[in-house]
DNA sequence: CGTGACTGGTTGTCTAGAGAAGTGTAGGAG
DNA sequence: CTCCTACACTTCTCTAGACAACCAGTCACG
C-alpha cells in the first residue's frame, strides 16, 4: 500500500526509482517550477522508505541541477534564471568608441544594471597555458586584472587578463580603473590595434571556491572562456580568462560558411 | 590520534573537511590521476568518522568531477581523457569539397578512427525552440536525423539534425547515408549555397539518458550545441543539436575585431 | 595444467535513530 | 498594537550496523 510504484526486488536501486518518480513529475508538469518537493518524512511514507534513501533520491537530482535545497524550508524546483546571451560581436571597436567594454555593452543590452569589484591589480608571474598563449617565458612577468562582475547585483562571472609587462606597464591598465573602453582601448592607444580574439570554451563543475564566489547551487557547471586578443602584427597582447555561471548564460557565435 | 587534522567542534561539516583535505592531496601530487583514493574502511580509521560520514565525502569529490568510483575496487582520481578541439572553420567548405563532413574531419585530423550510428532518420514534428529557428510553424514536419559519433570507438556525441521537410523530401538526405560532404553538400547541390551558421552553446548537467549515452563518469557535464545553417537567402534550412561530453571537448572560435 | 570454489577486500544499498540548526507561525506578554 | 517566545516543521549531520554485489588473488581438485 505504501510503496506507490517502487519496487524494492527489482534491479533498479529504490532510491533511483524515487528519483525517477520524481524527475518524470517535474517534466509532466505535477512539479512545476519553484513547486517544494514532498518533504523527506512524506516521502518516506508515501514511498515506505527509510530516511536516508529517499535522501538520497533527493541529492541524485540536486546532482542534475533539478532541484535547489533550503535548509528549514524545503526542496523546491530550480528556477531557470533568465539568460544572459552573450554575442561573439561583444568585442566590436564600435563599442568600444563608446566608452564601454564588453560586459557593460552584453548587460546594459538588457537593461540590467552592472557592476564591478575589481579583486586585484598588480604584476604576477603568469601560469604556464597563460605564458606559451603569450609567447612569452613564465619568467616574464605580466599585469594581472583580477575583477568580478555583478549583474542586477548578482556575481556572475569571473574574469583574468593577463598582460605583457612590457605592454601594461606605466600605463592607466595598472590602475583599478583603465579608463573608458577598458584596457582594450587603452592597448589600441599604444599602437596595438587589435585584429582578432581567439576564444576557447571549456565546460566543468566548479572548484568549491567558484561556487560560492558566483553563488552557485549544487549541480550547475561552469563555463570557463579563454580569449586571447591578438594585434594587427599577429602579437598575442592579451588573454582573458573568464569563468561564467554556465545556467546564466548562453554563448552565441557567428561562423562564416567560406 | 585518530581524527588527523578534522576537528567535529568544527563550524564546517566532517565530512567536508574530509573532502577538502583529499582535495588537496589531488592538487599537491600526493594523489595523483589514476591513484586509488585510501578505501572507506581505512578513511573511517584515519579520521575516526563513521562509513557514512566518509561515503559523503568521497560522494562530493564524485560530484566535482574528481574522481571515479569502481565498484569493488575502489575510488579513483579521473584521469583527464585527451580533450578534442573543435575549431570553428570546420564547416568550411573545403572540407565538404573533399566529401568530408565535419566531424570526419575534425576526427581524422587527430588520427582517430571514427565511426557513426544513425539511430533514426524519418519525418517528425519539430519541437518548439526548432520550429522558431527554422521560422516555420511547428505543425510543419522536419526531416530529423539523430546520430551518435564515435571516435576510437568511444561515444562523444549525440547529434540531431532538423531540415524543413520541403527541403529534404526526395533527396539522399532522407537516406541513412546521405552521401559524401554529408546533408550540407546535398544542401547545396539543390541549389541553397550556404552562407553562415549561427551557433549557440549551453552547458548543463546530463540527464540520465545522456549520461548513458555517452558513458559519462559522474560530475561531468554537457555541451549542447544549437547550429543554424542559413543560406545565402538568408533562410534557415537546418538546425542541428548537439550534446557532447564537456570533459572531452574544447570548442574554439574565432572572433574578428572589427 | 587449468578450472572452479573460496576468501578477503572493496563499494553499493538500505535501515533506524539521534541531536543540531534553520524557518515560519501561533499565541502570549507588554 | 508590537515584540518575543514556544512550537512544529523542515533539512543537515553523524552514527552503527546489516546484507548485497563485485573484484582479484589463492588454493585445491580434477
Amino acid at each position: 500500500m505504501a510503496s506507490e510504484g517502487v519496487d524494492p526486488t527489482s534491479d533498479r536501486p529504490v532510491f533511483r526509482q524515487i528519483a525517477d518518480l520524481l524527475r518524470a513529475q517535474m517534466l509532466d508538469g505535477s512539479l512545476p517550477e519553484g513547486a517544494r518537493l514532498p518533504s523527506e518524512r512524506e516521502l518516506m511514507e508515501t514511498y515506505g522508505a527509510a530516511r536516508g534513501t529517499v535522501r538520497q533520491s533527493v541529492a541524485q537530482l540536486k546532482a542534475e541541477g533539478l532541484i535547489q535545497m533550503e535548509h528549514g524550508r524545503g526542496a523546491f524546483v530550480r528556477r531557470r534564471p533568465p539568460v544572459r546571451r552573450v554575442a561573439s560581436d561583444r568585442f566590436a571597436r564600435r563599442h568600444r568608441d563608446e566608452g564601454k567594454g564588453a560586459f557593460t555593452v552584453e548587460t546594459e543590452a538588457e537593461g540590467l544594471s552592472t557592476g564591478v569589484e575589481v579583486l586585484k591589480v598588480g604584476p604576477e608571474h603568469p601560469p604556464p597555458d597563460i605564458a606559451e598563449r603569450l609567447s612569452q617565458p613564465p619568467t616574464d612577468r605580466v599585469l594581472v586584472r583580477r575583477r568580478r562582475y555583478l549583474a542586477d547585483g548578482e556575481p556572475v562571472e569571473i574574469a583574468t587578463s593577463y598582460v605583457p609587462w612590457d605592454l601594461a606597464s606605466g600605463t592607466p591598465m595598472t590602475r583599478k580603473n583603465p579608463g573608458p573602453g577598458g584596457i582594450y582601448a587603452r592597448l589600441e592607444e599604444t599602437g596595438h590595434r587589435l585584429s582578432r580574439f581567439a576564444e576557447e570554451v571549456t565546460a566543468r563543475m566548479p572548484v568549491p571556491d567558484e561556487s560560492r564566489s558566483l553563488r552557485l547551487s549544487a549541480g550547475v557547471p561552469v563555463f570557463v572562456l579563454v580569449r586571447t586578443a591578438y594585434d594587427s602584427e599577429g602579437r598575442a597582447v592579451e588573454v582573458c580568462d573568464t569563468v561564467m555561471a554556465a545556467d546564466r548564460f548562453v554563448l552565441a557565435y557567428d561562423l562564416p560558411a567560406g
